[in-house]
DNA sequence: CTGAAAGCGCTAACAA
DNA sequence: TTGTTAGCGCTTTCAG
């Protein structure tokens, strides 16, 4: 039965390195060489640091490691909230390729506020993280966008990465879903089934999303020659009660409209539960169409017409990015997105619906 | 401008404790001191260090702090699936209770491979984790959990904790949502209402969860005198597909049944597009119940009778055994869950439904 | 209250 | 090919 070191004390025993030296027979050269691999190491000392290793269940202190190497291994994921499907798939597939490369994540949950967002950073600039990825719009508080570049610039000054997953900010890499684009593709779809009053249910203001797929929607009602009700536009947050509840002020307001764009899925599916209640059916009485393609939309019925964004694989192309060290210009990948038709936009009713 | 240690070369320049040192003027350990508060220090040299912290910009090494402290901060939450709903309302929990603490989550996905599950353990083991949560049904395999008790020892050993949630492990606090006694609460739920048949779509065999829910509706079918018919049992993954599939596969093999009990609410959901497909109305037709009460179950039409289990109170729960140093004899916290009539149940109609 | 110094566990020169 | 050794950046005795 292997021992840990041996102190006198019954105090928390940590295998080291020292451990397996003495188990094996060596010095600490050929153990560190057969951990890491690549360098030459005699058969029969290999075996014995093998053995050693095995025999004592050794497992190096990662944090020993960083220290010397500078390189920690960890990639700090910062999202708005795990518990929103938009931001889970993109973390599923940060760690589809963080798996494969025998990295680790830290996540941390922003829920959106700034200094949390900030706080983060500096919690993973002091674990010397390869990268961090921060994920989901940019908040539009100057205060904040400046300590977010000057923490930023730190980062990278520590030889970190810095990726933007769906907001854009200067120094840094970026991978932009086409959220203009996206927009206006559905509201031109809304346009050629012939609605002509659209109702917008949009993000917070404050988040670089919600203006994004705005300047979509308005680009394509602008083109059509269709007029804009600002009694027909309504911000929530970014969740399915947000929808849920500009969806029930937009019903009782009173202005008339026969389709609503709401800007992600999770407000469209709170307009949905809105319009059900009201007795009003989508799409016979109103459409509806959503952003961003949750796996969860198929099972709704209607089913919603919405926009897909490739969450997953956005997630994926970050870590593409973070890995691969980067010249020092940043670069910014467009994410193209598609209209996805289905059962939740149809013509406008004969007489208009309220 | 406040430059980093002066290297002659340009390489990636780290602010360490000692530029802090130089630019405020005083030894070591009134930065430390100040840096972790609670130790006499006098007010200039706080003013000092303060200062020079602020135009430094200066974050402590978290390894070189976790070196000598023997504790890490870092928690490591392995769960099967990030873009499972029921996983990632887990983790919301967990990450509420850390992020109030000052704690960082370690974030990994097993997909429910036992290799990678033990992979992570042993990682999680190298960065000296102060606590790992394994989330999710254990897995049958006894080779893997023998040496799961055995890393579980050995991360025990190192001075750390561990918690499962939603399996139960020798030698692990546990917080143990109420399976069994949910199901049969559903089960009965059927029966009473005037179902006899009743197909049961499980999830894998080989997963705890699995047998702990299917031996609740055997109890409850029992008690009642319901005979089972083994054809009205299909497993599939615990998934939306699996779901799915599994309730293709009862219409196919032509079995009657007037209701089905899904294992959970993602096979719940793959289960009710089946039905549709099949064109046969829930809960006309066929009754259905899942388990979970996973938050998108609210959107889906008919609205899913299944079992709250309240997964992020769990999460925080087992943050709460995480960070209360707990006794030698591991704890067990099993978590009440209640039955969530809605409206996919119904007695079964005049005649039966294949 | 503060300075000096040892050492946490590891890797990578460098010398043998 | 392997042993020796000097730190990585921090905390914490121990003196002063």
């Amino acid at each position: 039965m292997a021992r840990a070191t041996s102190r006198g004390s019954g105090r928390s025993a940590t295998t080291t390195i020292m451990d397996v030296e003495r188990l094996a027979d060596v010095s600490p050269t050929p153990v560190s060489r057969v951990l890491n691999g690549g360098y030459p190491v005699s058969a029969a000392a290999r075996d014995r640091v093998e053995q050693a290793v095995r025999d004592l269940n050794y497992v190096r202190n990662a944090h020993a490691q960083a220290l010397r190497a500078a390189s920690s291994g960890l990639i700090g994921v910062i999202i708005h909230d795990v518990a929103d499907p938009y931001f889970a798939e993109i973390v599923a597939g940060i760690q589809e390729v963080t798996a494969a490369s025998g990295r680790l994540v830290v996540l941390c949950n922003s829920l959106r506020d700034p200094s949390s967002e900030l706080r983060y950073i500096e919690m993973l600039r002091g674990q010397r993280a390869d990268a961090v990825i921060l994920a989901g719009g940019a908040i539009g508080d100057p205060d904040y966008q400046r300590e977010l570049l000057r923490q930023a610039r730190w980062l990278q000054g520590q030889g970190a990465r810095m990726i933007t997953c769906g907001r854009y900010t200067v120094d840094a890499d970026a991978v932009l879903p086409d959220n203009r684009g996206g927009a206006y593709l559905v509201a031109r779809h809304l346009v050629q089934r012939g609605h002509r009053s659209i109702a917008e249910i949009s993000g917070p203001p404050s988040l670089s999303t919600t203006a994004e797929r705005a300047a979509g929607l308005d680009a394509a009602l602008r083109e059509a020659g269709v007029a804009r009700d600002p009694a027909l536009s309504v911000s929530g947050h970014f969740s399915r009660d947000g929808g849920y509840e500009a969806a029930r002020h937009l019903l009782r307001t009173g202005g008339r409209f026969t389709a609503i764009f709401a800007a992600n899925d999770m407000m469209a599916l709170g307009a949905l539960a809105a319009l059900r209640e009201a007795g009003l059916r989508v799409p016979d009485d109103v459409s509806l169409a959503g952003f961003d393609d949750l796996p969860i939309l198929r099972d709704v019925v209607p089913a919603i017409t919405t926009v897909r964004v490739p969450m997953r694989e956005m997630g994926r192309r970050c870590m593409a990015l973070a890995m691969d060290g980067g010249g020092r210009a940043p670069r910014v990948e467009t994410i193209p997105v598609e209209l996805v038709e289905r059962q939740s936009v149809a013509a406008p009713p004969a007489r208009q619906q309220v």
